[in-house]
DNA sequence: GTTGAGCGT
């Protein structure tokens, strides 16, 4: 789900160093599992003579979790066969982080609260697609709250969510093709790891037919997921706008990361293309590929307080798409696109943001925040910015 | 002494 105030991942990241080779992952995973639930383990073997000198990131779905590993770990833990005890600490993603000032600040007022599930409700888009509004934290989000959380009829019919019209997708598998033409598979990592094939319909088939959606399970946890996934739709055009919108989301504290399937790259329009920049992006120019920031296209307003793709005009009449996004509310762009939005609107399946954008209610606190200029207390919107530091993509 | 890679039964 998403959690709280855009959980910055690293912070829930735990770098341990110093582990011997005898050690494996599931090893490493009986430790860190003391400490919280963990999202994913990367492990590193030491390769070389000594063998002592491994690594591995866990990842925590929340910090405090990772906090409570380093407490319980670092030199603390030896691990059989070690000579000394492990080290463990937050994960740097890339740069190195010195010096005074930062230190993670608690930066998360009050997160959790954990009470009555009737802190929710319901709502659903003139399409049929539920979303959830927590009234207490005033999120709006498209996952089902583990509150909510009705399991579907697993034996029965096929539990399509939310009548999804086109939905040919799903289990499928009836002999055919399940693949769309070139340039109209996605490739999608960063997936939180309790979302299932109805998580990437729900959130893709806004943007055209999706044909077929499968997050790629791992025989040894079932119940997580191997954080990667496909979809494939019938058309290069919808798959691109789905990319423009979707790669770099913010979702359970990481960041979307939307491309066209390996090797069908260059059927694909330029500016999704992997070492695509967005015309006018920030300034800054990430190198293309997997490191720094969310992707260039994927900014939100929201988050990083400066006007995506540079076009501030067509945002800050909307006002409200990327607020909407940098407060938890994924599609900001494609539900709640101002009429005249056209730098990104293009394509995108237009209509219907208008609709939503007239939509009474709207969505909860989708239009509260940003429409009027009036803002977030506490959440700089375009000007503001940031202060001082930015996420970390890991 | 140390910090990432993954592309469909």
């Amino acid at each position: 789900m998403i959690g709280g105030a855009a959980p910055q991942t690293n912070a829930a990241k735990v770098f341990l160093g110093s582990i011997p080779r005898t050690v494996n992952e599931g090893m490493i995973r009986e430790e860190a599992q003391k400490f919280g639930t963990i999202d994913n383990i990367f492990y590193k073997p030491d390769e070389g003579e000594s063998g002592e000198r491994g690594w591995a990131f866990v990842s925590y779905v929340s910090p405090e979790m990772a906090q409570a590993a380093i407490q319980g770990m670092d030199s603390k833990l030896t691990f059989p066969g070690a000579q000394r005890a492990c080290e463990a600490r937050l994960a740097n993603s890339g740069g190195k982080r010195m010096g005074g000032a930062t230190g993670y600040g608690p930066a998360v007022p009050n997160p959790v609260a954990k009470a009555a599930s009737s802190i929710w409700q319901t709502y659903h888009t003139p399409e049929g697609h539920p979303y959830y509004y927590n009234t207490k934290t005033q999120q709006t989000q498209w996952e089902k709250p583990p509150e909510l959380d009705a399991p579907p009829p697993v034996g029965g019919g096929v539990p399509m969510a939310g009548g999804l019209g086109a939905a040919a997708g799903g289990a499928g598998g009836a002999g055919g093709q399940t693949y769309g033409p070139p340039g109209a598979n996605l490739f999608v990592f960063h997936i939180p790891g309790e979302w299932t094939d109805q998580d990437l319909i729900q959130h893709f088939s806004p943007f055209g037919n999706v044909i077929s959606a499968r997050v790629q399970k791992s025989m040894e946890t079932p119940t997580r997921n191997r954080g990667f996934g496909f979809v494939s739709f019938d058309a290069v055009d919808p798959a691109a706008n789905a990319i423009r919108a979707l790669n770099g989301l913010a979702v359970g504290g990481k960041w979307l990361k939307v491309q066209i399937k390996k090797g069908e790259e260059q059927y694909g329009p330029a500016d999704v293309q992997p070492g695509a920049m967005k015309g006018g992006g920030r300034g800054g120019g990430m190198a293309g590929g997997g490191m720094g920031g969310p992707p260039g296209g994927a900014m939100r307003g929201g988050q990083f307080g400066g006007a995506p793709y540079g076009g501030a005009a067509p945002f800050a009449a909307g006002g409200t798409p990327y607020g909407a996004a940098g407060r938890g509310m994924p599609y900001g762009a494609p539900y709640g696109g101002a009429p005249g939005a056209t730098g990104y609107m293009q394509g995108a399946p237009g209509g219907a943001a208008a609709g939503y954008m007239g939509a009474p209610g709207g969505f909860p606190g989708a239009m509260n925040g940003g429409a009027a200029g009036a803002g977030q207390p506490g959440f700089a919107m375009g000007g503001g910015g940031m202060p001082g530091g930015r996420f970390s993509p890991y």
